[in-house]
Parts: C-alpha cells; structure tokens; sequence
RNA sequence: GGGCGCGUAGCUCAGUUGGCUAGAGCGCUUCCCUUACAAGGAAGAAGUCACAGGUUCGAGUCCUGUCGCGCCCA
C-alpha cells in the first residue's frame, strides 16, 4: 500500500468491482425487508453542483447502512426534463451561437436540438453520481419524458379529466413575455424595486359639485401607468366622504376616451397620510380598474361585471388585437406595438403634457419576475388548463380506507377527498414525517392555502396535452357522441367550466357499453334549446400509442384529426412528471413487483426550496394514483452557500463542480466533508478557492475538503500500520481481551461507537455520525491504542494484533456508508492478511459494501474499563504538559513520583510498564514523600503526581498560582452552589450529589497544588 | 404584510428533555521529520454564547422585546 492514499488509483476500479458484481441491484421481489428511496431526479439543464453532491451523499450514506442491515434496498436513479429551465438554455445557447430563435425552425426539429442536449447531460450527470460512489440501480435508471414515464403521465392526465378534476379556465396568470409562458404562482421571484407612483387626472364626464367646490378631475395613483389603457372602472371606497356625491357618474378615460363609471368597493384603501399602511399614505381613495391586468382589479371586476379589456400582446407589447376594440382613432392609437415600458414612459409623458400629471413619489415595492427570464411578469388574461385542487373527487382510489369523517379537513376549506385534502391529511394523521419537523409548516400552510394548479405551458419541450379540440354545434356533437367507436375518449365541452363530461363506466377499458350518468347529461346537453350553439369540444385522448385492440387511439386520433380536431400545442407543467414519479418509476399504471414490493418508499431527501413544488404534489398524486403515499419519511437538508452566505451559481462563478472535488480532495474526502456539515440548520457556508489540481487544471473546490482528506489519510495509514502488525495473529479464541486495561477499553469504546454510529443514522444527523466515527478513529483508535499496540507488539504481546484486527474490521464496516471508496479497498487488504478474525474467528465477507452492519454489544460498553483508562490517559498527559511546560527535551527521561495506594495509583502501576514507555518516565518512587521542591505537581482526581527534577522553579510557581487560581474558582461556585438552600431543595439529588464529589476532589486538588507552592517557595 | 431560520473562539460550525470549569475542525503559538501518517505527533493560547429584560435553585439552552443577517410565502 501506499504511503499516502491516493483516492484515484482507488475510486474508479472499486466502482467497477461493486457494478461487476451487481451489489446495487434491488431485488424486484422484495421481502420483508426493503428500503427504497426515490433520487430526486436532477435537470438535464446542467451538470451537477455541490449541491446535488450533498443530496445524493446523504442518500447514499442511508442506502448503504441499510442494505449493511439487510434489507433489500432499491435507489431509483433518473433525470428530469425540467420543461421552461432547459428549453431556456438551449434557446439561449442556439441564439448565442447560430444567431436563430426557437421560432426558426420546426418544432420537430427544435425538441431534437432539445433532446440532443439532454442526451448530453444525462450522460454527465449519471458520471457525476457514479463518481461519487452513489449506488443506484442503474438498470432502473428512467427519465421523466421516456417511455414508462410517459404512459404514467398521459393516464394521469386521463384520469384527472375524467373525473372533472381538469378544466379550462380563464384566469389571470403570471405571464413571462421574455419567455411567453404561464409560470405558476411558485415560479415568480418577489423582488424588491425602486418605482414610482404616478398621479395622473382622470376628468369627469360631467363637473361635480362637493360641498360648494367644483370638480372636475379625480386624480388616481398608479404604479402601472400603462395598464390605464384597459381601464373599465374607477373605484373609490363607500365610506369615502366624497362618495356620495361620485359614485355612480362617469369619467372620460384620458387617451382613449372611453366613458367609464365611478364605482364603490371596499377593496379601496382610503387616503391617510399620517396612517403607518404605507398604501393609505399614497392613497388618493381612486383606484383605476382594470380587470385585465391586476389580480385585484379582476376581483373587482367580478364582483361589479365590468367589461374586459386586453391591451397587450403576448409579448408584452401594446396591441388592439387581443380583446381592445375603442383603440382605432383615439389618441392611444400610436401606442400601439410600443413595448409595455415605452408605453409607460410614452403615457406618462402624454399625462405631463396635457397638465394631467399631478404628481410623481418615489416608492419602493415588490415586484414580481419570473424566475427563468428575470423580467417582470405580466399579469395576462389566458386560457390554461387547470388542475381543480379543492374539488371532491369520487376518483380517489378505492385503495383510500373510508373512516367516515367530515367532509372537510377540520379548520380548513379543503375537503378530505380532495387532491388537496389527500396531501394534507397523512401529514395530520402522522403518516408523513419531515425532519426538521419544522419544515412540516411549510407543507401545511401551502396546501391551506393552495389554488388551482395551471398545468398547461406554451413550451415546446415537455409531455404534450392529450386533448384535442374543435368547434361545433350541439347537433353535430350529438350526432358523434353516438357513434359506439369514438366512446373510448372523453369529450367535454368547455363553455365557461367543463360542463360536459363522458365517462366510460371502467375507466381502464375503452369499451363504449354502460356509460354512467354524464353520459346521460351529455345526451340531454345535446338535446338543449339550441342544437346549433357552437361550443368547443375537447377530446382527451388516454394514450395515442396504446396497442390495446379496444382502444385503437392512432384510429381515433387519426379519425379527430380529418374531422378538424386540433391538438393542443401546449405541454404539460414540469411538475406535473415529476409529481409522478416515484410511481411512474415503478411502472405505474401498471401494478408492478416494484410498485408491490418498494411502494410507498421510505424517505424523501430533498432541499427546502421544492417543498411546495414537488413534495406536497407527489403525496397529492400518490394518494390519488396509488392510494397510498409516496414516502413516510421527508428529510430536509441544508443548503450550501459560499464563504460569504451567496447562493453558489455560474453567473457569480462562486459553483463548485464536485468532479473538481473529487480531483482535488477525493470523492470520500467529498462525501466525508459533507455529512460532517450537515446539520439541521437551513444554510451551510461553503469557502470557495481556486486551486490547481492533479491535472493541472484550475478550479473552484474548498479547503474544507481537506478535513475528510485528511480523515481519509489518516484511516489509510492506520489500516497500513494495523495490516504490517498483523503477521502471526493470534485467533480471537487464545486472547483474554478482559484482563488488559486498553483491550477492555477500546473494545468498549469500538461499541460504543457503534451504538452511537447507528443512532445517527436512524436520527439523519449526519454530523453527528461524522464526529462520532472521527472522534473515534482519530482520537481513540490512532492516538491511543495504536500507540499502545506499538509498545505492547515489540514488548512480545501478540494479543493486541487480534484486537486491532477486530477494531479494523468494525471500524470499516462503521466508515463504509460514508467513505465507501476507501474502505472497500481497504477491506479486500484486510481479507488477504487476515481472512478470519473478530469474535468467533470467522470469515469475513468478501465484499464490504454487502458486509454485515455490526450490531452493538451493550455487554461490551465498560464504563469501569473507560473510567480507568481516562485515569491512565489523563496521567500520561499531565506528564506531557509538566514537560512541555518546562522545556524538557522529549528525549530527556524524567523520574515521577505518587501514591499507589489511590485509585489512579493503581491502574498506573497495574500498567507500570506501558505508563513509563508512553510519558517517557521512570516511576522511581510509589511512596507520598516524594513531594520536593524541584518537582512538578499534576493532580488526577485529588491524587497528586510528582514529576521530579524540574528545574524551573519560576515556571512551575506561575503554572500552580494560576492553576490554584482556577481551582479556587471552582471551589467559590460550588460552595455557593452548595449554600444555597433552594438548591438543596429543589436540585435532583444525583446533581447534588455530584456537586459535592466534585467540590471534595476539587479540595483535595487545591491542597496538593498549594502544598506543592509551598514547597516550592522553600 | 405573514412565516421560518440564524447570530457561540480569528474562520466554519456542534452544543438532544435547562445541570461538570461551553466543545470540534481549520487558523495561531511552542516543541518534534520518533520506521503508519508532516495531509503527522506532543503541548498551548484564544469565547461578555448579538443586546436588554423575564422565568428558574440554576439559562448558550425556555419566554418577551430590540438590533443585525438569510430564506420562503403573499
């Protein structure tokens, strides 16, 4: 071996044995004991950071402790398409180097060059993951637009629309004009921007007269001058004085000269400029309305059924061609095709010229922007397809346990059998558990206060809708309906809700007989006052490339397409997928071994930041799909930062590629530096460097690395020193490890550790398992009992070498799940030297990564042994801080000198031998004389130790002050402590006790140090 | 505006239901290239636990408030 470890002489070999030998394959049959975890599929948009580093270390860390325990443990590796985010940078990427939009080529061709990139990254990132050590089951590996996955989306999407839980709806949404796509509520940025609030003059059609004053503008406040254009309404609240003489008469719309009404509703903030509601102090008590642009002007417009008027473009320009019909001949005419902030800037100059503008103030407010384009995102009026979350659904599966309660989730609007409900129950009833718990409230409030979720996005890469819509007459649609071929798809006619629904009675076959009673509504909708009303009917096709002989869907899908039906050009919202997929993995619908075997999964492991996103809608799908949760288990780890707390990106170039890592510091180095982070706190810092690596490159990496690094190295070469020891071991049967102090201890602390190690595991405290192993390795193993071992070995005892063996052995397996690299190299060492060892003299395993997890032996924690052995260490160490202190060369022997008969004395001269070779000292003298003016003084537990012929007396009566010093201190609290009545009283017992034991030994501490002083003053 | 988290040694962080003289790694100081390891060994210095109140026999830990920082949601 090695002198030094050297992880890439290591890495990729021990990889290919553990492929070779298929050890992460899950046995699709299961068993009573299974472990299943679903990797939280990466982006095809980039390779992975640290970040994902961290995420998949965790998971690997519980993969493997539990395949060591036995279960039969499946990682379900894969990639998301991440519809907008790829579709982005490959735009981008397309536009930078060929000069051409995504509107220059053919879709076809487009999703090709998409696909290509994809192809790429995948590539890379499952080599990333590899290289990390992750032990995925990579025949398993799917991705969220392959085929599998597919088939599972399009059933869901089935599904979802026959039981009336899709609909089409026409909703304000968050636009991206940059992008022009809808982005879900989660997908918009609140940034904070210095704007402006603008007061422009709206004149009344008629002058009004107010308590003797002749008006004749109201003058509004607006942040969005440009949206003035769609104005229908303007609003002032009831209880405004100036109300009752406004309400109800007309302002001419500037501009335009659309004649509008004045109109009462309590949503307006009345003007107040002492008020702390800073909206009340920018307040003029008139507010423009204008339903097509803003959330709450579109309540308004509701609630009072004023006109909709769209004056953008999609994207983003101002435009008559969108739902505006007064524009032609107005002065607004030449705003049109201005983009939306030249028209803001255009408008307010016009308002400046015409003596409209009243005012301009500075105001700071939250701005919303979409998180892939950065632009502010325009509140837009759209037709989007909708999932309904708050909805009944008689669609749960019948797998759901009826135990007859409320309708409603108690304290909440969400009804048990919604999608909504099916989420938010399990997490009240205890089924799913997220640790830190507190990230439990994040999930809570979310789907309390959850709106319906808009599925549909204008993008081209993505699963595509499977609906197909046209316009007809209630006639035609009749005469359709009932032609028996075509009952294998859903139709629906969207005139303000889906009000119209045909559902086959099984709703897994395509065959037409026995259709329930939509089907009837259906009949009679056909049959209504007015056959030859045109609606829009959509199709929902369940799966074009479905073989079954029933179904026939490329017959109907072809039969749609000659008779006009149009397909949706949109594609389905990334989380929709991704909401499916640790059932679209296991090759749901159908009902698979895997699905039997590892569903629900046993723990999530994710970051915060996609609680909401993607957790809740898994659990929202699972129940529904499945009938059951996805996971019981939700852990939540931090996330990195750099050094000064940004988040880690390319675009501040602070990112840590962990391929530079492993280069740099080693994969287990990685993995070992990252548990020993991770704690339950939301950030950890990351200091970034530029360093050269191996290969000459330059890169971003850490000198944090060099803690597992160094952890590594330091476990290499005690294996090396432990492995050249272990010629002629002993079998465990001819030691008597119970009568020697340091066997006794270490194999105490080595369970100890064991038992600490697994509860760490079971509790995801991650660094606490690093500690505890580092702790134990580095300051037990290596500091102690190797250096035992040394002196006992070359003093002729062979004992030591078995239980080094042992030690080694379980400390390997305890390492494996956090360094797997290392210690599989390792281990194969070990099984060449000594293929028997440990209790009971038996083989070891071939390989460790299928190596027993070693289960602690509570008979083998020997309090007594630890307690001894710390007498023993803290002896040595008082010797090694006299000398240190004193300027003795470490090579000069010195004498010491102390009482036998004490607790401490014992065990020093039961391990006289050992004590002299390790302080470096003759024990000249056992007697209590041996107090003398040149001798240094350590006490143990009120035993004083003397060190003799010391020399600088200065030093040594500095040194004793100052310690006398702090004992006194001490002794002070204590016996104030002591003192206090109320504590006596109140204090557990085993407290005061303890205080007292500790007040005596302090005492006798003080006296030794104090007579020594004396002395030494002689 | 609502919610969550953080503030402990120069740096990065532990500190579990309140109870030893508050810990670790890095960095720093002194000594040592002792045949496992200088990516190492031995010893050491270093903290008003953000601030102010409160509860308690006892507070880094619990409660209230203030200041500073970060994140999520509206």
């Amino acid at each position: 071996m090695e002198k030094n470890y050297e992880p890439e002489q290591v890495e990729s070999a021990v990889y290919q044995r553990w492929t070779e030998a298929g050890a992460f394959a899950a046995d699709a049959a299961g068993g009573a004991n299974t472990y299943c975890i679903v990797i939280p599929p990466p982006n095809v948009t980039a390779p992975l950071h640290l970040g994902h580093a961290l995420n998949n270390t965790l998971q690997d860390i519980l993969i493997r402790y539990k395949r060591m325990t036995g279960a039969d443990t499946l990682w379900m590796p894969g990639c998301d398409h991440a519809g907008i985010a790829t579709q982005t940078v490959v735009e981008k990427r397309i536009l930078a180097q060929e000069g051409k939009r995504r509107t220059d080529f053919a879709r076809d061709d487009f999703i090709a060059r998409i696909q290509a990139w994809k192809d790429q990254y995948e590539v890379q990132i499952i080599a990333q993951l590899k290289a990390m050590g992750c032990s995925c089951d990579w025949d398993r590996t799917r991705f969220t637009m392959d085929d599998v996955c597919a088939k599972a989306v399009r059933e869901a999407f089935f599904k979802l629309f026959a039981d009336g839980l899709i609909y089409r709806g026409k909703r304000l949404v968050n636009w991206d004009p940059a992008t022009q796509t809808v982005l879900a509520d989660d997908e918009v940025e609140h940034e904070t921007v210095q704007g402006h609030f603008w007061y422009m003059k709206y004149p009344l059609a008629e002058s009004v007269e107010i308590e003797g004053k002749t008006i004749e503008h109201i003058t509004i406040a607006t942040t969005r001058p440009e949206t003035m254009l769609g104005d229908t309404a303007v609003a002032m609240n009831p209880t405004d004085p100036r109300a009752k003489y406004l309400i109800g008469k007309k302002v001419r719309l500037p501009l335009v000269g659309r004649i509008i009404p004045i109109i009462a509703d309590e949503h307006v903030v009345l003007p107040d400029p002492e008020s702390d509601d800073e909206k009340a102090r920018f307040s003029t008590g008139f507010l423009k309305v204008t339903p097509a642009h803003d959330p709450d002007d579109w309540q308004i417009g509701q609630r009072h059924d004023l006109p909709i008027i769209n004056v953008m473009a999609p994207d983003g320009t101002i435009s008559d061609k969108f739902g505006w019909d007064d524009a032609a001949g107005s002065d607004a005419e030449q705003l049109l095709e201005m983009d939306r902030f030249e028209a803001r800037e255009a408008i307010v100059e016009w308002f400046r010229t015409e003596n409209l503008l009243e005012d301009v103030r500075e105001y700071t407010h939250e701005v919303g922007h979409s998180y892939r384009s950065h632009v502010p995102i325009e509140p837009y009026l759209s037709d989007q397809w909708y999932i309904a979350v708050k909805k009944s659904s008689t669609g749960v599966s019948p797998v759901q346990p009826d135990t007859g309660e409320t309708p409603v989730l108690q304290g909440t609007d969400i009804p048990v059998d919604s999608l909504a409900g099916l989420a938010l129950k399990p997490l009240l009833d205890g089924r799913v558990k997220f640790t830190p718990e507190r990230y439990a409230k994040t999930y809570q409030s979310w789907l309390e206060n959850l709106r319906d979720w808009p599925i549909s996005r204008q993008l081209w890469w993505g699963h595509r809708i499977p609906i197909w819509s046209r316009q007809m007459s209630r006639a035609e649609w009749g005469a359709w309906i009932e032609k028996d071929h075509h009952a294998s798809v859903l139709i629906g006619s969207a005139r303000n809700d889906i009000s119209v629904r045909v559902v086959c009675e099984d709703g897994r076959s395509y065959g037409v007989a026995g259709c329930n009673d939509d089907y009837e509504t259906a009949l009679e909708l056909r049959d209504a006052t007015d056959p030859d009303e045109k609606m829009t009917w959509y199709v929902c096709l369940r799966d074009e490339n479905a073989e079954e002989p029933m179904a026939k869907p490329a017959m109907i899908r072809q039969w749609l397409e000659d008779n006009g039906f149009i397909r949706d050009p949109d594609v389905l919202d990334t989380w929709f997928s991704s909401a499916l997929w640790p059932i679209s993995t296991m090759g749901w619908p159908e009902e698979t071994d895997l699905l039997k075997a590892f569903y629900p999964t046993d723990l999530l492991c994710t970051a915060r930041e996609i609680i909401t996103l993607w957790v809740s809608r898994m659990v929202m799908f699972g129940q529904y799909f499945r009938g059951d949760i996805p996971f019981s288990q939700v852990y939540i780890h931090a996330m990195i930062q750099d050094g000064s707390g940004r988040k880690m990106s390319k675009s501040l170039g602070n990112g840590i590629d962990p391929l530079d890592i492993i280069a740099s510091h080693g994969a287990d180095a990685m993995r070992f530096t990252l548990a020993s982070m991770t704690t339950e706190t939301q950030d950890v810092r990351m200091p970034v460097e530029e360093m050269t690596l191996p290969d000459g490159r330059v890169a971003n990496t850490s000198p944090k690395f060099d803690i597992g690094r160094n952890f590594c190295n330091k476990l290499w070469n005690a294996s090396r020193f432990a492995m050249m020891n272990l010629e002629a071991m002993p079998a465990w049967s001819e030691i008597h490890p119970r009568e020697n102090l340091s066997d006794r201890w270490i194999i105490s602390r080595l369970n100890a550790t064991v038992r600490d190690a697994t509860a760490a595991l079971d509790a995801f405290r991650f660094n606490d398992l690093a500690d505890v192993l580092y702790r134990f390795m580095w300051g037990d193993f290596c500091d102690w009992y190797l250096e035992i071992a040394k002196i006992r070995i070359n003093a002729g005892e062979s004992a030591p070498k078995a239980v080094l063996a042992h030690c080694l052995d379980v400390l390997l397996r305890l390492l494996h799940p956090i360094v797997p690299f290392i210690t599989e190299r390792i281990w194969s060492q070990l099984n060449e030297v000594v293929p028997n060892r440990g209790p009971g003299d038996s083989p070891a395993e071939e390989m460790l990564i299928r190596a027993q997890w070693h289960h602690a032996d509570a008979a083998m924690i020997d309090a007594a042994a630890e307690a001894d052995f710390e007498f023993y260490r803290e002896a040595v160490r008082g010797v090694r801080n006299l000398r240190a202190e004193h300027n003795v060369p470490p090579k000069q022997k010195i004498e010491i000198s102390f009482s036998p008969e004490s607790n401490p004395g014992e065990i020093i001269m039961d391990n006289r031998a050992l004590f002299e070779s390790q302080a470096f000292v003759e024990v000249i003298s056992a007697g209590s004389e041996a107090s003398r003016s040149d001798a240094g003084t350590f006490t143990i537990g009120g035993t004083p130790f003397y060190v003799l012929g010391v020399i600088d007396t200065e030093a040594e009566r500095v040194r004793l002050t100052k310690q006398a010093e702090t004992i006194q201190n001490g002794i002070t609290a204590i016996e104030k402590k002591l003192a206090n009545e109320k504590f006596l009283a109140n204090a557990p017992a085993e407290v005061v006790s303890r205080e007292r034991e500790r007040l005596n030994a302090l005492k006798r501490d003080f006296e030794t140090v104090t007579n020594s002083l004396e002395s030494l003053i002689k």
